[in-house]
DNA sequence: CTAATTAAATACCAGTCGGTACAATAAGCG
DNA sequence: CGCTTATTGTACCGACTGGTATTTAATTAG
């Protein structure tokens, strides 16, 4: 691990390891209550200072920004890489499905997708985080309305329903079931209801 | 507001308003984040001071499942009446899609059901709390089948699917819509979305 | 060596939280 | 009139919050 790559070389070096603490800052943000978790907390957690997490992250909303940058590179990314494929538009519905009931049952694991959590989260987010959230949201979006246009011209998309709709319509129900497993709910309901919901598309 | 019914007649006369605090406590919860709305400042807005709060509601739980004792009787009990009227299957869900949306758009107005906000909050609540969440959803899921079944008989509902499921998908996408409305989203789509998950049931 | 530079952690700030001890107050009863 | 009973509000508790002023430590430049 490490730290960083290019060094200035001047004055103390850095100890605090900024993907670390991103690390641990978002696993507690998608297993917990994120509205009670604390930059003490986070803190305590990464074994680091106070004075150093806001060195590093200017407040908390840098923190939660590059928090959602990371989960975006590292969890979200391949999933909208997948819609570029030119597979199937069924196959491509059905893996959308399965990677969004796909669940860590073991205890402690996350539940969901964070940034739907954090989306949902009824506390008072900042602007960085807010923006953030919004600007990864519209991508999402944009990205299924593609893949449909894509779908439809190759016929495989044949209902009668704007893809706009159907693209707003996707994004609402995989959020729905993310919704339902990060509150605990059985994985095989959550697949069955969103299967149903999903089955207008055929 | 007469305060309560029967003066057992001893010592110092009350003047906490139990019904006041109650739906001054609705409308906050309902309106604004459940997990950063304190106990001071529920106090602060009944003019009631903390001690009085605490000797009639015994803690923060036993005031959040008031409120929603409070809330089911006077908003959901009317809705779940609605199902066991013997109207068609359909004008019944349209009634019920329509209840769902049917939103203030004044400013500050609540949005989305209080219910669901509370069972959707990531935040940790009481014991009491959680327990009448829990049996209320219930129940509305058991009407759901039974409003199901009914129409089942009566072959107004002749779609392959359980009532079990179809009670559970119901409830399902209402939450959803409620949530979305809750999150500020636009009236008419978050309409228009449950119009189309909910056309599986035609 | 000293000076400059950068990052470290301790210790603190005012504010808020859920919850309570306690004394004052207002009524009926004898 | 006191005595009992019940409700009131003030003033407090320790814990925690987001955020910061300040001192100390570790390095390079000259």
């Amino acid at each position: 691990m490490g730290l960083n790559q290019n060094k200035p070389s001047r004055g103390r070096p850095k100890t605090l390891d900024r993907e670390h603490v991103l690390d641990v800052a978002m696993a507690s943000y998608w297993k917990e209550d994120i509205g009670n978790l604390s930059l003490n907390e986070i803190c305590r957690r990464c074994d680091i200072s106070k004075p150093g997490l806001y060195r590093e992250f200017l407040n908390e909303d840098g923190l939660m920004k590059a928090v959602i940058l990371k989960y975006h590179q590292e969890v979200l990314s391949p999933v909208q890489q997948m819609l570029s494929h030119d597979a199937p538009f069924q196959a491509t519905l059905d893996n959308l499905i399965l990677f969004a009931v796909s669940a860590d049952d073991s205890q402690g694991a996350p539940k969901g997708c964070l940034l739907i959590k954090m989306r949902e989260a009824q506390m008072h987010l900042g602007e960085a985080t807010r923006a953030q959230i919004d600007l990864i949201q519209e991508q999402a979006v944009a990205t299924y309305k593609k893949w449909i246009e894509c779908s439809q011209a190759k016929g495989e998309f044949t209902v009668d329903m704007t893809p706009e709709f159907a693209a707003t319509y996707i994004d609402a129900q995989l959020g729905h079931a993310s919704s339902q497993l990060a509150r605990g709910e059985d994985p095989q309901m959550v697949k069955r209801i969103l299967m149903a919901a999903l089955s207008i598309l055929k």
